[in-house]
RNA sequence: GGGCCGUUAGCUCAACUAGGCAGAGCAACUGACUCUUAAUCAGUAGGUUGAAGGUUCGAUUCCUUCACGGCCCA
């Protein structure tokens, strides 16, 4: 509990911010102006060493204060900004009485803006020479420990600000993050894809078995539901002649948190008229290879001490195969449900009460076979009733052209050439339909709109979503995802007194 | 939902199988110091030990409940 004696250290900084307050010192201005970022000096310092002087150029740098060795009458800040850091030397004998007494009362973690020429000092370090020194914003809290920085998982979650401050490491995943999905965009405009938004709040969830979020109206006086795919809207888009589509951009699904699962969460979804399943394979295998080579360098990478080669081809094997050759389970009971179960019992497995063939076998392949895939496995050949909008095989009615990509043992991507036929997605839903009426509540629901658009006609289309969270995991080396989303689902902290 | 672990100064951690005045480093404050970079030296202050209850002469320590978090499982 924090008492009135124990934010003493808080206490210390409101009066320093007094006292500079009746010292007529702005605290706030924001009227300094850089001439270079950090990195834009060390490059001219790279570039041209020998033009430097203590006196000429003058260069205008701003930063906050990370560290600060003071020596009576001198002090040596080490400034950082977005682009790196660097240090400056602050003589009283160059930035005058007045400016050196001010600089006395300033903390670790305020903004200043230094003016100065470049020196070197003893080991060689160049050094911005202060002729100025400003405070450009008064930090009125501590900063974490400067050596051992942040650790608590806690408190780095509900204040990320000080983890991206304070280690390092955490800044760059979400550096790598963006870049991730910046190659992403980018492959996929290359390829004519148009990059679409739709909507986030809709009267009928649809496009994933997934419990919605509720959300209420009031104008309209009606409920509508935090999205939990973006399928549908996509494709009609497909319908409305925009044959390439992609969005990058949130799903919710009320479900429980874990490492794996946040209930906000990013996810690529993209649609390709002309194309098929297979086509998106191909297309999947040069999209993630290529984001692996832009982050890491490499299309192999190192994910939790396991060594993973993202080049391409990827391995293909069809559910069945997967069951029975990774899984163990045998052949024979591919077909037998009640044989199936009896498999589930005995490893512990639960299965939902609707219970169809489909459903156990890729529950059993959750659990048996999904945790060993690690290198990138293409599972396809998933049944129909847990496929309720994907195409049927040609060759086998109960199977649809689908595929789900897992690596390090995760599900990544999930694609399919999309169910086009209005007849037969009706039906598909009818059946959903009847699973939730049989209490399973994460079934399609029917969406009449949806059909009608297919009536129009949405030529033949292949699609398939990316968890972009997941990706970043395995191309930050990460073990949680918590670690690549800024700021993860917590429940409220108690707040404390101060 | 279940199991295990954690919560002590602003931050990082001690205080042990034994229940006996709650400590250190960094940060802060005072002083010295014009080339430091985890600066150094001397000194000072900082705590309702996550919350509530219980056992006990005495609880950071043992017990119960709760909150939050982490890991694993469902």
């Amino acid at each position: 509990m924090k008492t009135d004696t124990a934010s003493e250290l808080l206490q210390k900084r409101r009066e320093k911010v007094l006292q500079l307050r009746s010292n007529q010192i702005p605290l706030y201005p924001n009227d300094f102006r850089i001439s270079h970022s950090i990195e834009e000096l060390q490059g001219i310092i790279a570039d041209d060493a020998p033009g430097l002087s203590e006196d000429h150029p003058v260069f205008a740098v701003a930063g906050r204060m990370m560290a600060i060795n003071r020596f009576g009458k001198s002090a040596f800040i080490r400034m950082r900004d977005r682009t790196g850091q660097m240090q400056a030397y602050i003589r009283k004998d160059r930035v005058g009485d007045e400016s050196y007494e001010l600089f006395r009362q300033l903390d670790i973690g305020d903004f200043v803006g230094v003016t100065g020429g470049m020196f070197q000092t003893r080991t060689g370090e160049w050094t911005l020479l202060a002729r100025d020194l400003r405070l450009l914003c008064k930090s009125t809290r501590a900063l974490p420990e400067k050596y051992h920085g942040l650790k608590d998982p806690e408190k780095r979650y509900r204040r990320r600000y000080l983890d991206l401050l304070m280690n390092p490491e955490v800044r760059d995943i979400f550096i790598k993050r963006s870049q991730i999905i910046q190659a992403i965009r980018s492959f996929l405009l290359d390829r004519d894809f148009l990059e679409v938004e739709t909507p986030m709040m809709q009267p009928i969830p649809g496009g994933a078995e997934a419990a919605p979020f509720v959300t209420h109206h009031n104008a309209l006086g009606m409920d509508l539901y935090l999205r939990i795919a973006p399928e549908l809207y996509l494709k009609r888009l497909v319908v409305g002649g925009l044959e390439r589509v992609f969005e990058i951009n949130r799903n919710f699904r009320n479900e429980g948190i874990s490492t794996q699962h946040n209930p906000e969460f990013t996810m690529l979804e993209f649609y390709q008229a002309y194309a098929t399943h297979d086509d998106l394979m191909a297309l999947t295998e040069e999209m993630v290879a290529q984001a692996a080579v832009y982050v890491t360098g490499s299309s192999v990478i190192s994910y939790q001490g396991e060594k993973i080669d993202l080049s391409r081809p990827w391995r293909r094997i069809s559910l069945g195969d997967a069951l029975t050759g990774i899984g163990g389970v045998a052949p024979e009971l591919l077909t037998d449900k009640q044989g199936l179960l009896d498999v589930a019992a005995r490893n512990g497995i639960q299965v939902t009460k609707t219970g169809r063939l489909g459903k156990v076998i890729t529950k059993l392949f959750d659990v048996l076979v999904e945790p060993k895939l690690i290198q990138p496995t293409f599972i396809t050949e998933y049944p129909v009733e847990v496929s309720p909008l994907s195409r049927r095989s040609d060759t086998i009615p109960d199977v649809t052209e689908r595929f789900e990509l897992f690596i390090a043992g995760r599900e990544i991507a999930n694609g399919f050439s999309e169910l086009n036929d209005p007849e037969d997605q009706r039906g598909r839903f009818l059946e959903q339909v009847k699973d939730r009426e049989a209490g399973d509540e994460e079934a399609h629901l029917m969406d009449e709109e949806y059909i009608e658009a297919l009536e129009y006609g949405m030529p033949p289309t292949a699609g398939e979503g990316v968890g972009i969270d997941r990706l970043t995991m395995l191309l930050t080396d990460t073990p949680s995802i918590r670690e690549v989303i800024l700021f993860p689902h917590m429940k409220p902290a108690e707040r404390r007194k101060g």
